[in-house]
RNA sequence: GGAGGCUUAGCUCAGUUGGGAGAGCGCACCCUUCACAGGGGUGAUGUCGCAGGUUCGAGUCCUGUAGCCUCCACCA
């Protein structure tokens, strides 16, 4: 049955196919009863575009983690789904509404809905074409999305069940607003960006006395907001003027003046007029002295008839015109140029106004107090990978505020509330009032993330006690950046907790953020992004993903580096051409029940160990998401070890005529092989896939083979004589090169060790010798091209017709420099009484011998040096 | 104003309980029958940001400090 592979890794051709075969065979469907279960909900992506770079590195960890938990035995369910992104996909479907020339006003909220499920539909396909792409090794028939049927009536019960036990409650604050969007955002969903701005200073005249003085403010347009103007009460300054009047220099209104613990005396003026509707802290003000809030500005960022004259204008507009004409009227004191903070909104980034207005909210204080008691239970504590994250999570969710999530938008859960028509009642529940007619029901639908929120439970079927629900939940891990920790994953915690009695995901796996090769983030406005499906088309996915998943350490950025997927690349060549050498050298009729471990060279049962010791190493860091240090340990076994040692190694056993040393170098190099695809499969599942497909395999598809375990046949040997071997090797090279020899010119050698003893060397290892550097074992040393060679050490001695004296002598004086640095290093900790007396004695002896080593090599190069000198 | 990250070879980054500084790319020189020239071989290159401390011993732990970056935070 075997076949060869082609000669070039073509990864077009390795990857045509192989995903939609690995989907119709059912590999990627959970369910196998016999075994415990292990959970990966996908973090939906939004319906909003197509995926970046930035979600081929997410899935690319999740899918890792996948595939190697199954063949860890485990009924791994990897759930795929997508998220409706309510602003997100409601600002694209304006934009495409817009580029039609209609807007959504004009076509109402029904048919705006239509057209917003047709653009989910177009997206939500050529996500899963990505997915496919990627390799991800999903369960559709498991496939959900926030806004399907079952979902909706998770996010129903929620808010009625909130609502009812008074978790939920509508009321009059003070919130973020996006004039742009016209909806209100969560504290979260704005950003704090420093721009230039104006502080404008304004003469205020008091009314009862011929008294004035000055106020400063960065937004005077909000003046006509204003109810009073505050100072601290230990302010002498203003002692004199505290319950007199101030004129408003915008709308010539008098306004109180009173005092307040709030105000900073060192601030500004210390003088500081005050808006409720317009400013978080100013209605506190106005709540603790009972005063109204009026609000001066309608919800697209246009002043409204308070305004007066500048009723209609823009909140900017009306800044300027207002500033110029108090400056017509003497009362401009100055303007000056200042940086500040200002809050932008995340989807729009126009900036957002502080808004008095009516909204939904959720009671924060006891829900993140719940997540929080119980991360002090080890089976409820939700372990974060990298651990520092979690202190971030907890903080959090220790200073959480009310969460605002009502949103003025048609895309999206819309609020379960209706208000009587005539009594103004409320009513809040999972179905519609009864009497429907008589009632209205709330226009606002909820924030995304509110459903986001309970994505890793109402995706098993949640409220309804399903089997899913019953066999994949909680899930395992939750892989996701640290960018939506406080969007996502606080959410799901809580929501899981209040709901679910459990955590949502025992670990969490963290990932940073990819950026460009010069470190920037990647940005639509900066043109630098990289599309996965750009490089997947230039490089093959299992390079892409090789790439993202072995370059950076859990919890850190990423740049990403063409040059490093073309490693990646090369990395994956290399195992296909030393997959077509062990293919090739393996003869028709070979059959893996037929390998010994008896017979076995000691080149064999040296790869064979390394092997072994990949494998061990490997696990470990595979259950510490350490994939980083699993991809070098990988790189370096299969390039280093595997390529470049055991296979040339091997040709000298696979090319000899004892049939006994052939089987045994092709039974190991079938079984590096083997393990090889087996370990590398989470990682480029394609090209493993290809190679397994071609040789001698037991199960049907790589998908369904097991995780290696220690083979423990494999005798367990000292490698030092091998390693003996591969030293003595490089030095043959090296002398070489020195000696301006041809690295294929034949060459006599002698090997000794420290002692001056002659070491004996065995047919295969001679053998090794003559293949690996071109040199032969000699009794004694004789002839032009003879060398001799001090074991353990480093010293090699061409016989001199060889050699170059010149650069032979600085050689071996750059080594005596080296040894007499190691010695003095080696002498000053035996001398050390601290060291001696406190040192594990394994240390201790470990150093001596290092000494004595040392002292060894000196002397031979220091007598070599003797003899050249002559 | 709080919190966190980074600083190791020319570049990008590893370095898992403290015990002789690593990889990839790049660079220099050498090598084309025998899996791979997108390959093989050999080599050069680091005061591990700086200063203290703990320790027999610190890239690794502690304190301080500089530079770069990120997050959180209501200062008119």
């Amino acid at each position: 049955m075997q076949k060869n592979l082609e000669p070039k890794y073509n990864y077009h051709q390795v990857e045509e196919g192989k995903y939609d075969h690995w989907v119709k065979q059912g590999y990627f469907t959970a369910g196998d009863k016999s075994k415990e279960p292990f959970t990966i909900v996908i973090p939906p992506p939004n319906v909003t575009g197509i995926l970046h770079i930035g979600h081929a590195w997410d899935n690319a960890l999740q899918d890792i983690i996948s595939r190697y938990k199954k063949m860890r035995g485990y009924d791994m369910l990897y759930l795929p789904g997508m998220d409706h992104a309510g602003i997100a996909t409601q600002a694209k479907v304006d934009a495409r509404l817009k580029s039609e020339g209609i807007s959504r006003y004009d076509i109402g909220r029904e048919k705006f809905l239509e057209r917003a499920w047709e653009w989910k539909e177009e997206y939500a396909a050529t996500i899963r074409k990505q997915w496919a792409k990627l390799g991800n090794s999903l369960d559709y028939t498991r496939e959900r999305f926030t806004m399907d049927e079952g979902f909706n009536d998770a996010v129903k019960h929620v808010f009625v069940s909130l609502y009812n036990e008074g978790l939920i409650y509508r009321g009059w604050r003070i919130i973020n607003w996006d004039p742009e969007a016209r909806t209100a955002l969560s504290n979260i969903e704005v950003y704090h960006q420093n721009i230039p701005g104006k502080m404008y200073y304004f003469n205020y005249k008091v009314v009862e006395t011929e008294d004035s003085f000055t106020v400063a403010t960065t937004r005077p347009e909000t003046m006509f907001g204003d109810v009073c103007v505050v100072v601290n009460p230990k302010d002498e300054r203003f002692t004199h003027l505290i319950g007199k009047h101030a004129i408003n220099p915008a709308n010539h209104m008098p306004l109180p003046i009173i005092t307040d613990e709030y105000v900073d005396v060192e601030f500004g003026t210390g003088a500081m007029k005050c808006t409720p509707a317009h400013d978080p802290n100013d209605y506190q003000i106005a709540e603790r002295h009972g005063l109204e809030k009026p609000i001066c500005m309608n919800p697209d960022g246009t002043m409204n008839a308070l305004a007066g004259k500048y009723e209609g204008m823009d909140r900017y507009e009306c800044r300027d015109k207002l500033t110029s004409d108090i400056e017509a009227e003497g009362n401009l004191i100055k303007i000056e140029d200042i940086e500040h903070e200002v809050a932008h909104s995340e989807r729009t980034h126009c900036i957002v106004e502080p808004y008095l207005s009516e909204q939904w909210f959720v009671k924060m204080k006891p829900l993140a107090q719940d997540v929080l008691d119980h991360q002090k239970d080890p089976d409820q504590h939700i372990y974060f990978y990298p651990e520092r994250f979690e202190r971030t999570f907890e903080q959090w969710l220790e200073n959480i505020e009310d969460w605002c999530i009502s949103r003025q938008l048609w895309w999206g859960h819309r609020i379960p509330a209706w208000y009587h028509k005539e009594t103004g009642e409320v009513y809040v529940g999972e179905k519609e009032p009864e009497d429907i007619e008589n009632w209205t029901q709330d226009e606002d639908v909820l924030d995304t993330w509110f459903s986001s929120a309970l994505w890793p439970f109402a995706t098993l079927g949640w409220p309804e006690d399903t089997e899913d629900y019953e066999r994949y939940y909680p899930t395992s891990t939750m892989v996701t950046g640290y960018d939506i920790i406080f969007f996502w994953v606080a959410r799901m915690a809580f929501q899981a907790r209040h709901f679910t009695k459990q955590r949502p995901f025992k670990d969490v796996l963290i990932h940073g953020l990819i950026r460009d090769a010069k470190g920037q983030k990647m940005s639509k406005s900066l043109g630098n992004g990289i599309d996965p499906m750009q490089v997947i088309e230039d490089y093959g996915v299992d390079a892409l993903r090789f790439f993202l998943t072995t370059n950076s350490t859990p919890g850190q950025d990423m740049r990403y580096i063409p040059e490093k997927v073309e490693a990646s690349w090369n990395f994956i060549n290399k195992l296909w051409n030393a997959s077509r050498f062990v293919l090739l050298n393996l003869p028709d009729d070979f059959d893996p029940k037929s390998i010994s471990f008896e017979d076995l060279t000691e080149s064999d049962i040296w790869i064979l160990n390394k092997l072994n010791e990949t494998i061990a190493h490997v696990t470990q860091n595979m259950e510490k998401y350490e994939f980083a240090l699993v991809g070098n340990e990988l790189y370096s076994f299969i390039w280093e070890d595997f390529c470049n040692w055991y296979v040339e190694l091997s040709k000298a056993s696979l090319n000899s005529d004892d049939i006994k040393l052939q089987k045994s170098a092709q039974g190991t190099l079938y079984i590096c092989l083997l393990n090889i695809l087996k370990l590398l499969h989470p990682f480029v599942p394609f090209v493993t896939e290809e190679i397994y497909q071609t040789f001698c395999h037991d199960q049907e598809s790589l998908c369904l083979e097991s995780w290696p375990e220690v083979i423990n046949e494999v005798p367990q040997i000292d490698t030092l004589s091998m390693d003996r071997l591969i030293s003595v090797i490089k030095k043959i090279r090296e002398v070489k090169i020195v000696s301006h020899l041809k690295p294929s010119a034949p060459l006599d050698i002698m090997i000794k060790d420290l002692d001056g003893n002659a070491l004996p060397v065995d047919p295969a290892q001679a053998n090794m010798l003559q293949r690996m550097a071109k040199a032969t074992w000699l009794d004694k040393i004789e002839g032009d091209l003879a060398v001799e060679t001090v074991y353990a050490g480093t010293l090699l001695i061409p016989s001199e017709e060889l050699l170059d004296k010149e650069a032979e002598i600085a050689k071996l004086k750059q080594e005596e420099k080296r040894l007499n640095g190691e010695l003095a290093r080696s002498r000053g900790i035996l001398n050390n009484p601290g060291f001696l007396n406190k040192a594990p004695q394994a240390k201790i002896d470990e150093e001596k011998r290092k000494q004595s080593d040392y002292e060894k090599q000196l002397s031979a190069v220091i007598e070599r040096l003797k003899m050249l000198d002559k």
